[in-house]
DNA sequence: AGTTGTCAAGCTAGT
DNA sequence: ACTAGCTTGACAACT
């Protein structure tokens, strides 16, 4: 599915997540509960759902077309919240997921640690499910079909590995579809590997998400082409392109932090190791738009010498 | 104006 | 049983 024969070119897609730093707006703006009021939940909603549509018009002129939406909704999963937030922001959002839906443009979330599917503790489940269902809000408030993903890690490992796979498994057969739909995940640094995810996948039917750096870190020796293969081989015709995350290692940083900026012979590696095969990237570097031109400037002359 | 600690939410390894 | 460390970015309080 995602191997591409000769005559038909790549469809491939570039982008980065959550913030431009170029523009000089920020999309994931948020307050301290302390200070929550309604007053200053619709104002900072506005302005985060105004910024994204600039990046996404910013994204669109620069011929980047993946973009990962951050925290634009602060506080929407907690009970603080009172505010029907699709309905009051139901224009600007629907405005939004038009320009996305007519410019082809890629999108995904990603909910932070805290979204845990195999809790043991049913608190912090009932938290990942308030999340994962915020989540799936704001993408269906977009009007984006079933290509929109939420990329959530596999969770904690609770003292056994298999144990919390079948966990994960079951409480995903129990999301409402229209969270389950857009579920995908991606295999961690520290737990679970691509190994893990595939398992996860075949349980499931949970597409994975292949993370080359993750998977620099904690592998079973699955070469990149052969993991790559194995991850975007989970993907149905209904989820899309497969999606990757892509980055690499911060030079002098601590291990696992990510680069500054993206290394172009990095970067060529991987794809002179993925040559022919068809997927979207996220580009996970620290300055973001700067490094996915960049990026894109390198995939155009490699992958795509007619565009 | 710039710097530093804190933030709704958790896991893991180490003591 | 408890604490520090983990990634990340932005607020908020402080210098």
């Amino acid at each position: 599915m995602n191997d591409r024969t000769e005559d038909a070119p790549p469809t491939m897609k570039l982008g980065y997540p959550c913030i431009n730093t170029t523009i000089g707006c920020t999309a994931n703006s948020t307050f301290r509960l302390a200070s929550y009021s309604n007053q200053r939940f619709i104002e900072t909603v506005r302005n985060n759902i105004r910024c994204t549509a600039r990046i996404l018009r910013f994204n669109v002129e620069h011929g980047l077309l993946f973009f990962r939406i951050g925290d634009l909704v602060p506080f929407a999963s907690h009970p603080v919240c009172r505010i029907d937030w699709p309905l009051y922001f139901r224009r600007e959002l629907a405005e939004a997921g038009q320009f996305i839906a007519d410019h082809g443009i890629r999108i995904s979330m990603h909910p932070d640690q805290f979204v845990l599917l195999n809790a043991l503790d049913e608190g912090i489940l009932r938290n990942s499910l308030e999340e994962l269902d915020y989540h799936a809000k704001l993408l269906d408030a977009l009007r984006l079909d079933s290509t929109a993903k939420i990329q959530i890690h596999a969770g904690g490992v609770y003292g056994g590995k298999s144990g919390s796979i079948a966990r994960f498994a079951e409480r995903c057969r129990r999301l409402p579809p229209r969270i389950r739909r857009r579920l995908v995940i991606e295999n961690d640094d520290r737990s679970y590997g691509l190994a893990d995810c595939l398992e996860v996948h075949r349980l499931t039917g949970v597409p994975v998400v292949f993370d080359n750096f993750h998977h620099e870190r904690l592998n079973a020796g699955e070469p990149l082409r052969e993991a790559l293969l194995a991850a975007t081989a989970t993907w149905a015709a209904a989820d899309g392109l497969p999606m990757v995350d892509y980055s690499s290692q911060q030079p002098a940083g601590p291990r696992g932090r990510h680069a500054t900026s993206v290394d172009l012979r990095h970067f060529g590696r991987f794809l002179d190791a993925t040559e022919g095969l068809d997927f979207d990237i996220m580009l996970e570097i620290k300055d973001k738009e700067q490094s996915a031109l960049r990026a894109i400037r390198t995939l155009r002359r490699r992958r795509m010498p007619a565009a």
